[in-house]
RNA sequence: GGUCUGGUAGUGUAGCGGUUAGCAUAUCUGCCUGUCACGCAGAAGGUCGCGGGUUCAAAUCCCGUCCGGACCGCCA
């Protein structure tokens, strides 16, 4: 028999009524005689009562926790001092039920959720998924993904699908390749990003176009990365960096207005890459707090503290009185990010105790006026190059975040914009690109390619960063061939070089092509932080663990020896 | 590749040289007609991840290994 409705959506309009309805046995309480069912599907759940002499209690009493099952009845309104909200109000007297199917002991309970390990519930992931609060996530990312696709649409923007089966190019990631039986010896790759693609429907003339894009990357994993994920990606012809930036911070105020009730700042905030390195030690910044690096290079220079006497960046933070233990572990974090190492102080009176105090006694009273560090309060200075210190103090301030509870409620987005155009590799002593070869430059600094400050050059690129996680990110790209060239030059490609690897993307270029721009978003990343997981997997249906491996379907798995014939591949597996 | 951290009944945990390996919950049985984390009584359930070592004695200490998790490298 048909239900008569979601759980949840039984109202007083059914109240006398006789309702079916379907679901999961959530809990079940056994007086005796009386039995009580807690009754979930994915709106919510309903109490069912069987009585002793109902022709449904024989039945009732074999079901089991996760049982499917049916029951139909009649619905009340409960005793009014036992009235809970929603659906709660009311309980369905059974007189027919039906066990539809009978469910094994499961291997966590589900109510437990959060407290059970996460491989335990990777593996039972579809009872995971029966939780509540799993399928809220799920919930919210449909939904947002609709309010995408509306808000778009309406935007003149065109859905355009791009193939996943592709060609591999030298771009940042591993690829994932996928041999072609065809043509034996010969792969496709699964694309990182439709990066080319949607570059060449601009050139197509499509102007506008967007895509949740699946994406694949070969590369280690973290808490917010999987090596399959979904990018929305965007790209409009004819534009400049504000026309994205605003296409971009308008849909994302609808999203979290229509979402979560929730408002963001119109404009958002830009912080340039130099003024987020600088200030917080990271392209990424978490807003949720202050705490900034403070300067004071030239305070040390040439002093009594030789490590810090000569280096080019000497950067502090000041925070609350900390223990040995807890300076230990930030010293750790910090070494782990590139710095040799931490030091410290404590503020005693005007002067100050432990760590290097000993070298800092006629610059104690300017450290206290530039770091406003408290009586008690902890001074955690790094030096080095520019980049290492800021970076290392900048791991600093978000482990400072998770140990003393930092960080507001809320959400905190901006824009970081100029990163640089050339990243110099110190290990290969090549100069590569940051974003990727078809970003454009900032026009005003295209005279500094082939010089020595040709690491100076800002690129017309940018990134979405809330509460500390890049959601985004993109860039005006290049159409004029002779800026094509000189960047190409600057990376150490040659045209033949670049013509063999991007030759069909390059030929496009000649045909006409229009000014461009466009972002891709983190699609997964941002729903983490919109539903404030602690983890990408989390608003993932069937997501991999840390380790890449797919506990539920156990994926990857080896191939048949028929499979690799077939492909003419052989397989060695790694022998020492 | 590296750093840190964990692995004890189905699940979550305690124990950290000598315990009958404890507790909670789930499971099973009995009792119970207004429960809602129902209650009460009882039962069953453990190669303490695996291998080696130290010791009279190892869940406990040491080494290796496997499997989780966080991070660095890597990820335009």
């Amino acid at each position: 028999m048909k239900r008569t409705a979601y759980l949840a959506d039984l109202t007083s309009a059914h109240l006398d009524q006789t309702v079916t309805v379907q679901g999961w046995v959530a809990r079940r309480r056994d007086l005796g005689k009386l039995i009580f069912i807690d009754l979930r599907d994915r709106s919510g759940t309903l109490q069912i009562q069987i009585e002793p002499e109902s022709p449904a209690f024989a039945e009732a009493d074999r079901m089991r926790g996760e049982s499917v099952a049916e029951f139909t009845g009649m619905l009340r309104l409960r005793p009014e001092n036992q009235r809970k909200a929603g659906s709660g109000a009311y309980e369905l007297i059974a007189d027919r039920a039906t066990l539809l199917s009978l469910a094994v002991t499961p291997p966590f309970e589900l109510s437990k959720g959060r407290e059970v390990a996460e491989d335990i519930r990777l593996k039972y992931r579809y009872l995971d998924l029966r939780r509540p609060e799993m399928f809220e996530k799920l919930k919210m990312r449909s939904q947002v993904s609709a309010a995408i696709t509306a808000f778009l649409t309406a935007e003149g923007f065109l859905n355009v699908e791009t193939p996943l089966l592709t060609r591999s190019t030298p771009e940042g990631a591993r690829d994932f390749l996928v041999p072609s039986r065809q043509t034996p010896g010969e792969f496709y790759a699964l694309p990182q990003s439709p990066q080319l693609f949607k570059q060449l429907l601009m050139i197509a003339g499509v102007d506008r176009y967007f895509q949740l894009a699946r994406c694949f990357r070969d590369e280690d994993l973290r808490a917010d990365r999987q090596p399959d994920f979904t990018q929305l990606d965007i790209e409009m012809s004819f534009v400049e960096q504000d026309d994205i930036l605003d296409v971009s911070e308008r849909l994302l105020r609808h999203l979290f207005k229509t979402v979560l009730n929730e408002e963001l700042p119109d404009p958002f905030p830009r912080l340039t890459y130099q003024q987020a390195m600088n200030t917080y030690g990271s392209d990424k910044p978490d807003l949720r707090f202050g705490l900034p690096l403070v300067e004071v290079t030239e305070l040390f220079r040439g002093g009594a503290f030789t490590a810090f006497a000569s280096a080019p960046s000497v950067k502090v933070l000041a925070t609350s009185e900390l223990t040995r233990k807890q300076i230990d572990e930030l010293e750790r974090v910090a070494k782990q990010n590139g710095a040799g190492g931490l030091a410290w102080l404590r503020r005693e009176g005007e002067g100050f105790s432990g760590g290097i105090s000993k070298f800092v006694g006629d610059m104690a009273t300017e450290l206290i006026t530039r770091t406003g560090v408290k009586e008690g309060g902890t001074l955690l200075l790094a030096a080095g190059e520019w980049k290492k210190a800021v970076t290392a103090l900048g791991a600093v301030r978000n482990a400072l975040r998770d140990l003393l509870s930092l960080a507001t409620e809320g959400f905190q987005v901006a824009w970081i914009t100029d990163f640089p155009q050339l990243n110099y590799d110190e290990d290969s002593g090549t100069w590569t690109y940051m974003h990727h070869p078809f970003t454009a430059p900032h026009p005003n600094d295209l005279a500094l390619f082939g010089t020595e400050r040709q690491h100076e050059i800002r690129a017309q690129a940018y990134d979405l960063v809330l509460n500390g996680f890049e959601i985004g990110g993109g860039s005006v790209r290049i159409h004029d061939p002779a800026v094509q060239q000189q960047m190409f030059g600057a990376i150490g490609f040659t045209p033949e070089a670049a013509s063999e690897q991007f030759g069909f993307f390059l030929d496009a270029l000649s045909f006409g092509t229009p000014p461009h721009g466009g972002i891709a978003w983190g699609f997964d990343r941002l729903m983490m932080v919109m539903s404030g997981a602690a983890s990408i997997r989390e608003v993932i249906a069937f997501p991999k663990n840390n380790r890449g491996s797919d506990l539920m379907a156990q994926a990857p798995s080896a191939a048949s020896g028929a499979q690799l014939a077939e492909l003419g591949l052989q397989v060695e597996v790694g022998s020492e």
